[in-house]
RNA sequence: GGUGGCGUAGCCAAGUGGUUAGGCAACGGAUUGCAAAUCCGUCACACGAGGGUUCGAAUCCCUCCGCCACCUCCA
């Protein structure tokens, strides 16, 4: 197996991961999540799916990872109003807009992120992960730890406190802060802004803690006052000597949140740190910044830097940022409006978007709903390094490929069946295990380049198309079945229950017996009372079929009513009433069952 | 203004000096009562423009054009 290869925007070069770790199997991965004063957006998402996508191949690569995911849920400032040269938090704001407490607003979006997560098969918020809040840390939940990490940075004399009690991160004194952005010291001076308030003494300093008496979350750093009784504990415990008096009540600013999360749930030092590339600078940069600070960690340049193992002044050994999401080839903003979140393409008309919902339709999405799994797989089909343009005509692409691998993979199971004796029928061909083992071979090599989805995806569909050209016996079918799970291990798109089925045409033949009929009549409750079988074909003729009302959801369309509605269907045909059997098909696909003829029998889909 | 990136057939998108990934769409054919699914074929000797280097360039060099991002909140 090749070996894992990731850009590390740090170097801007493609570097062979190695972990940390000695014994070559943890790996730490903390990843930049959401701030939760909204609905996550597209974007958002993009970003994090990347981290989930690169988990996943880790684990591929036989790696133990730890990732940490935060939801930042206090201090990050808006600063985006000249007018408002203070700047406002974002959840305070959006909680003044709403009339709601600040943190009741942050765990309504909070949980509306964690089901956007879940519906896109993020991983980590699958499983056990999902109940670790350990994995999930929320900002406000850590002002202990940040507070002790700000006490520190002053001690080292990496911060200074003015005298509003407000802490900043002193630029000066790390020389190397600009070399994750490429940023020249010297140049940034003259793009910084001095606020109302401010006592810095450099413009480049940025906030540690930050002072603000109208500000909603307050915490004293003296006293049990603004604090969760149980966070207030902790700092006792973690911070008995408390911090520097000067400090006065207020909250941390944006920046401070990662390094102390990363340190609490992860260490000093950690593998991968991953985000959007907006997060290269200010924000990564200021966590270099201040983990360097407070611990004077260095980490060693992996193999492939430029600088190969030579210490560096970084808290993470490689850093992973995905590049934007365009929508009309223009960021998206959500300034703007040009945005879509998960849940208005997931459900555009409960998020009243009609008009979304209307051109989706157009586009053949039912209800002008987009699957989750579309559009996860739109969102992770290109490769990260590269910005992508968002469209419908991307999911309308997204929605073919998935429906093309889904087709591949249900008949694979039908074949297999319930089946899970592995040598119930011989083994497979030569040719067979070698198309799977080159296949699988092409789809790692692919990702481990530097997670490169377009090539992996060309080696998934690559296996498709060969294995449709394949008469496979049950042996085979077994091998290439297991084949698309291995690749969905990554792409998790599948529909993975069983969904189709095939209904022979001997089978059916025996159920044109005029009693069988009549008994599988009975399963619709408009036609239970049918006494015999010409009654019910007057029915039929009459076009008297059965309606939507007569089928049950698809959620729980059983076989029963699939079986009656073959029967009655093969029975118009035999009869060269193909009007009857058409209108059968079309009313089973209107209720989500898809019918097909096949040289085998009759093959009906869920979907 | 500074910095970084991109421009590959109708669309999305790999490919970093020589044997042309892949997907989608469209069209033709096979199959089918009609569909669906699948297969075969076509569009496809494409690489923003112009120069240069080379036996050979999408790939290297130069110039130009267009687009995007970061430098300020944003994934």
């Amino acid at each position: 197996m090749s070996v894992l290869k990731l850009k590390n925007s740090y170097t801007k070069s493609v570097e062979v991961f190695q972990p940390l770790d000695p014994q070559g199997q943890k790996v730490t991965m903390y990843s930049c999540g959401p701030t939760v004063y909204s609905f996550a957006h597209i974007g958002n998402f993009r970003s994090f799916l990347m981290a989930d996508v690169l988990r996943r191949v880790l684990e591929r690569n036989g790696y133990e990872v730890r990732h940490v995911m935060n939801i930042t849920d206090v201090g990050h400032l808006t600063e985006d109003d000249v007018a408002d040269a203070q700047g406002e938090d974002k959840l305070q704001k959006a909680a003044r807009e709403m009339g709601w407490d600040p943190y009741k607003l942050a765990r309504h979006y909070e949980d509306a992120f964690v089901e956007d997560a879940r519906r896109l098969r993020m991983k980590n918020y699958s499983g056990g992960e999902a109940g670790e809040p350990d994995l999930h840390p929320r900002a406000a939940g850590h002002v202990p730890e940040m507070l002790a990490l700000i006490q520190k940075l002053v001690e080292n004399e990496y911060a200074y406190i003015d005298d509003s009690g407000q802490a900043y991160f002193e630029i000066s004194k790390f020389p190397d802060y600009g070399k994750l952005s490429g940023k020249l010291i010297d140049d940034l001076e003259a793009g910084a802004r001095v606020a109302v308030g401010e006592h810095k003494r450099d413009p480049r300093d940025f906030y540690l803690w930050k002072v603000d008496p109208k500000h909603l979350m307050q915490w004293d750093p003296h006293s049990e006052k603004g604090w969760d009784p149980a966070d207030y504990a902790r700092y006792r415990q973690l911070q008995p000597d408390g911090v520097d008096k000067r400090l006065k009540p207020g909250f941390p600013g944006w920046h401070i949140e990662c390094s102390a999360m990363a340190r609490a749930h992860l260490g000093a030092l950690i593998d991968i740190h991953t985000g959007g590339e907006d997060n290269i600078f200010p924000h990564h940069e200021c966590e270099i910044a201040q983990s360097f600070g407070a611990y004077h960690t260095h980490v060693p340049g992996p193999h492939g830097a430029p600088d190969e193992g030579s210490a560096r002044n970084a808290f993470a050994r490689y850093w992973v940022h995905g590049r934007f999401l365009l929508v009309n080839n223009k960021k998206m903003s959500k300034r703007d409006g040009t945005f879509y979140t998960v849940r208005d393409l997931l459900d555009p008309r409960a998020a009243e978007r009609e008009e979304l919902a209307a051109e989706l339709e157009t586009a053949g999405f039912k209800a002008g709903r987009v699957p989750a799994n579309v559009l996860r797989y739109a969102l992770i089909s290109n490769q990260y390094t590269q910005q992508m343009n968002f469209g419908v005509d991307l999911l309308k692409q997204a929605r073919a490929s998935v429906e093309r691998l889904q087709t591949r993979y249900d008949k694979l199971r039908e074949m297999v069946g319930d089946d899970t004796d592995p040598n119930a029928d011989g083994v497979a061909s030569d040719s067979v295990l070698e198309l799977v083992t080159k296949a699988e071979g092409a789809f790692d090599d692919a990702l481990n380049d530097n997670l490169n989805l377009p090539n992996a995806l060309a080696a998934v569909f690559g296996a498709v198309t060969e294995l449709n050209q394949k008469e496979l016996g049950p042996a085979e079918a077994r091998e290439a079945l297991r084949l698309m799970e291995s690749f969905d291990e990554v792409l998790d798109v599948l529909d993975r229950s069983a969904r189709s089925g095939l209904i022979t045409r001997e089978t059916v033949t025996t159920w044109l017996d005029a009693e069988q009929l009549v008994t599988k009549a009975s399963h619709l409750k408009h036609w239970a009372e049918m006494p015999d079988r010409e009654q019910l074909w007057e029915m039929i003729e009459a076009g008297q079929l059965p309606m939507a009302e007569d089928l049950a959801p698809v959620e729980t369309m059983d076989a029963a009513v699939i079986e009656l509605a073959v029967a009655i269907r093969q029975a118009a045909r035999k009869a060269k009433d193909f009007a009857t059997a058409d209108a059968i098909r079309d009313e089973l696909k209107h209720r989500g069952v898809q019918l097909e003829d096949t040289p085998q029998g009759f093959r009906w889909v869920l979907g």
